[in-house]
This record gives structure tokens, C-alpha cells and sequence, in this order.
DNA sequence: ATGAAAGCGCTAACAC
DNA sequence: GTGTTAGCGCTTTCAT
């Protein structure tokens, strides 16, 4: 593996012209030329571990996410890689698995590796940020706020929660809710919207069928298991978020009615699903748009941006199930 | 950020023996409690950028993958991290978005980050690897092999091809193939099987009903309505991976002729799909577990394991639809 | 515009 | 068992 001091040598330069070239400081264009050449000829990748332990930082970001098995993050996983390379920076995804214990070992790990920043779904209302604001890394929140005043790009939870419902309000009766832990932000804010759409309705709000599960398909299927053994179920349903509408769907698919014969409606998408589109009413949440405006709002910081923190919020998209 | 100066100080030691302290060398007992005291008061954590200039390598490996949306993929980095951790190494994913430009940007940087290994799904059959088995790095290929001589963890995609296929061949008279790329060696693999399953019928091989797409749910969805408009379509299907089986159901599903009322058998799982689970015959493969057998095989590599390249083989497991 | 030299924080000889 | 010291490869003053 060739240094500078090689290239330095094999150009007839100093290091520190051959450190400029590759930095973009002025040098004359005859030098730039031969240090170009030297370095092609010795295949020289700058030392990533020399440069990052010099400048105290890495062009690297950290994204930590509770589920790397959940196709809305990973969605977001590619929007926040896109906008990064874009301008020169790696991203290194972290699963949290929802484990604050975990999560904070990664960001343990992202400061000291000097990474330059983190975008973060957190795992729980309490992420511990100390470490890392003290540092003078950014953060970024994403889908979630993580407890501390920074920047935040988050989707129009409440409102989506009301399509959703509202949607379903027009031809059905008992419309449950099944959502993620009570206590994750996303989850208490689409139940919310459950709410303000029977309000809005002039329903009472059936508080019976608020049920929290976890933000999986475990969780959507036996929460939807419960939902049918009950004296009067429920004729229509919204999950609060894609997994759980799988699980919810696959256990109506296998009591033998699979929507449209119940109404169902999820916050968020089904990439994966083999039903056809038109049965199912979805509020498609733009998951890619989430990871570019925060990685966007991040490298911003990363430049010394020092503007107020800032809260995007991003609206979903109601998609109908054709009636 | 307190560095091993700092503790050294408040300890009343040197800085090497702080350095032995975090690396397992012998300290006296008493040392160490003081160490670990000083290190504590002052929540120091070893600057990793320093450590990997001076080791010239990191305890991270990286992990190149062609579709970080595909859950086979993603099953699969659940398994490499859970192992990787155990051993103390952190897990960089690497999206290559099977572009062999992108992934072979990513393995630069794994290089010049010194990171120990890499755990590569190649985007293709020529991945050049030279720069890293050169700059003695161990690589291990997961899922396809990646053209050089090296450790290898595939899946058993003849045999998968052929069962799946065999299966519908019990019930069913004209069993389509779509597969993936047809360069990539897990794609041809199972066509082989699919061949196979077919001689072992006595059947002949219906060429015109082998086709190939790409690994995801467009490409699927394209070739099922290709097969769909053939004067005489095929009454069965098998797919060469869970994103085209996805495409494959969607299409037959808005055609009225969703599973069982065709034969659909899938090589891989289908995680997140909405059918009953007995409505199509799926070759489940063990990506988990590939991912975690790959790890243990990087990880030996690194702590100077120096046999001769390995080749380990998973089996699926086949779980056939009710009939 | 360019070179000389210091130093980022750590580990590993090498001495004792 | 412990301390001293010399770098790992780079960036960045500070001179010139």
C-alpha cells in the first residue's frame, strides 16, 4: 500500500504537495499533473485511518435503525446512502434491533470512530444523545423524535392515522386499531389520528379496539388473532404500520376473510405483499424522501450549518382500496 | 475526549500500561483497578482511528450486498452481525445495487478504512478482487462465488431448482421458470434444477418456458405477463427468488388466477407476504444462517486460519403447499 | 506555490 | 510487570 511519501518521491514533490492534490489546495498544474501520474502508477488510496486520526473526522455516517429487516427502513437506508455519496460520504447502517442497549453501543462505536455524524431512528423516547452531542456531532432524527432538541425529519403521523381510519369510517362500523408499542412516538400519534377521525365522524370512539402490539409481523398477528375472538369483532381494521398489516392480513387470509372481505388499512407500505393493489387501502409514506432530507439536513450540519433545529414533516399518500 | 495520556495521569501510570489494560495484557491487579477507575471518570474510549493507523487494521469487516431491500439479504446481515458481535468486530453494510462499479468503490474504501475482511454477494461473475486478496485481506463469497479461489458459502440451488420443481411436476403439466440474470450463478443453478426435476419426470424440458429476468419484483411481474399471454400458458410456476416469485403472484393475483388455482413454487421465502402460507410451496432457504457461517469462516481467516479455501453448502428446506 | 516539521492517539519493541 | 520511545500516514501551520 503506497503512502504520500511514495508518490511524494516518485513525483519529485514534497508529502504535503501530494496531501494538497488530493485535498483540492492550490498547486501549480505541472505538480498536479506528476502527483496524479505518480499515484496512478503506484495505485495510492489515501489512508482513511491517518486522515480521519489527523482531522479528528471520518466522511463516514452512522445510520442507526431498530430494523434492518423492515423494508420501510431500508427504504430510508437508500435515500439517506443516495445523498451521501452524493457528496463524497459513506454511511454505515447499524441495527438497533430496537435495543437501546445496542443502540448505544453503536453510537459509542460512531464517536469513536470519529464518524462525522449520525442519523438516527431511535429505539426507545429516552436515547441517551450526551455522548455524542458533547462531542459536536450532529444528529438528525428520523421517523421518530428522539428526545432532545435537533433536528428532526418525521412523517405526518396523526394525519395518516386519520385517513387511514377515515376511510374506512365511510363504509364500515367497528374499525380497529392495531399499532406498535404505546410508548414509540409514530405509534401513539397514528392511534391519535384513529381517534380524531371517529371524532370527526361523530362516532364514539371505540377505546375497546385500540389495541398496541409490537411493530412486527409477530405482533400484527396476535393482536389480530385477539381482535377476531372477540364477541363482535371488528369489521374493518388499520394497522399502524406495514409489518403488522401482514401479520394482521395473513391471519384474516387464513380465518377465510381476506379483504376486501374485511376492510384493512395500513400506515405505511406493503412492498412485498401478493395481494392484489386494489384491496387493500394504504397510506404510502415517503420512506426514500425521509433518509435524502435528513441526510441532506445532516451533511448541512456536518458544513457548520448552525441555524436553529429544524422539523420536517413529510405527508403520506392515501392510496383507496377500490370499493 | 480523554486519550490514554489522560488516563495514564489520573492513574499514575504510563500510557503503555493503560494501552495493556484495554488490549489484555498482564497488569498487576492493582494497576488495573486504578486504570479502569481513571478510565471511568473520565468515560474514555480508545480513539479507533489511532488504533487502526497504528495496527494497520480495524475490527470491522464489511459486508457487500446487491439489494439491501431484499429480505434474503437482509436475513442474511442479521446473521453476519449477530456472529461478527460476539467476536467484538462491528459490521459495515455495503449496498452494491449490483452495479460492479459501485461495489467495486466499496471494497476501495474497505481498504484504505483498514478494515480486516470482507463478506462479498458478488454483483457479478468477474468481481475483481485483486486490490484486497493483495493487500492480504481475507474474503469469503456468500451466495454466489465471486471467480477466485476463495471461501465460499452457497446456497444448494440445483437441488432447491429441482425440488420445487419436482413438486409441481406431481400435479401440474407445464411448470414455467422465471429466473434471475442469467449470468448470475445462483439464477442458472436452478434452472439447472429445474432441467433436472423434468428429465427425472421424463418429461421433456420445455425450453420456451424457461425464462430470465432480473432478482426483483418488476421483473417478476414483466415475464409472468409474458407467460400469462402465451397461446398455451404454463399451469404452474416456479420462481427463482422471493422478489420474482412476489412479482409473479402479484400478476397472477390481478389476473383472477391467484395461488393455488395455478401451481406457484418459490425458491426462498416469501417473509412478508399476505397469502396463506398454504397456498404456495416455497423453498425456504437458511439465509441466517449463511450469513452467520460466512462470518465464523471471515473470522477465522483473520485470526490467521491459513487452510486451503473452503466450499460450504445449505440446503433449503422445502415446504410444499397443501394440495 | 511549496517544503519542513510537528503531532493526531495509539501499540509494540525494547529496555529495565 | 512496567516505562520509554518510535513510529503508523496523514494534514496543517509556519517559513520561505
Amino acid at each position: 500500500m503506497a503512502t504520500i511519501y511514495d508518490v511524494a518521491a516518485l513525483a519529485g514533490v514534497s508529502p504535503a504537495t501530494v496531501s494538497r492534490v488530493f485535498n483540492g489546495t492550490k498547486v501549480s498544474d505541472d505538480k498536479v499533473a506528476a502527483v496524479r501520474d505518480a499515484a496512478e502508477r503506484l495505485s495510492f488510496t489515501p489512508n482513511r485511518a491517518a486522515r480521519t486520526l489527523r482531522r479528528q473526522s471520518s466522511e463516514v455516517i452512522a445510520l442507526v435503525i431498530p430494523d434492518i429487516e423492515n423494508p420501510y427502513f431500508t427504504e430510508m437506508a437508500r435515500g439517506v446512502e443516495d445523498a451521501a455519496s452524493e457528496s463524497g460520504y459513506s454511511v454505515v447502517l447499524c441495527n438497533s434491533d430496537a435495543q437501546p442497549e445496542k443502540e448505544s453501543t453503536y453510537l459509542r462505536i460512531a464517536m469513536a470512530e470519529r464518524m462525522s455524524g449520525v442519523i438516527l431512528a431511535a429505539a426507545s423516547a429516552q436515547t441517551d444523545l450526551a455522548e455524542v452531542l458533547t462531542a459536536g456531532r450532529p444528529v438528525v432524527a428520523v421517523d421518530r423524535s428522539a428526545g432532545h432538541d435537533i433536528d428532526e425529519v418525521v412523517m405526518a403521523n396523526r394525519e395518516a392515522g386519520r385517513q387511514a381510519t377515515a376511510h374506512l369510517l365511510r363504509t364500515h362500523r367497528r374499525v380497529a386499531y392495531i399499532g406498535g408499542p404505546a410508548d414509540i412516538e409514530t405509534s401513539a400519534e397514528r392511534a391519535e389520528g384513529w381517534r380524531i377521525a371517529h371524532r370527526d365522524a361523530g362516532v364514539a370512539v371505540p377505546e375497546h379496539l385500540l389495541r398496541f402490539a409490537s411493530f412486527r409481523v409477530d405482533g400484527g398477528r396476535r393482536v389480530m388473532e385477539e381482535l377476531l375472538a372477540l364477541p363482535e369483532p371488528p369489521d374493518a381494521i388499520v394497522a399502524g404500520n406495514n409489518l403488522i398489516g401482514v401479520g394482521a392480513i395473513q391471519v384474516l387470509s387464513e380465518h377465510g376473510v381476506a379483504p376486501p372481505r374485511i376492510g384493512v388499512a395500513v400506515v405505511g407500505s406493503l412492498p412485498y405483499t401478493t395481494l392484489r393493489p386494489s384491496a387493500v387501502t394504504v397510506v404510502r409514506l415517503p420512506a426514500r424522501q425521509m433518509g435524502v432530507t435528513a441526510a441532506r439536513m445532516l451533511l448541512d450540519r456536518i458544513r457548520g450549518d448552525d441555524q436553529p433545529p429544524r422539523t420536517v414533516v413529510l405527508r403520506g399518500d392515501l392510496q383507496p382500496a377500490a370499493d
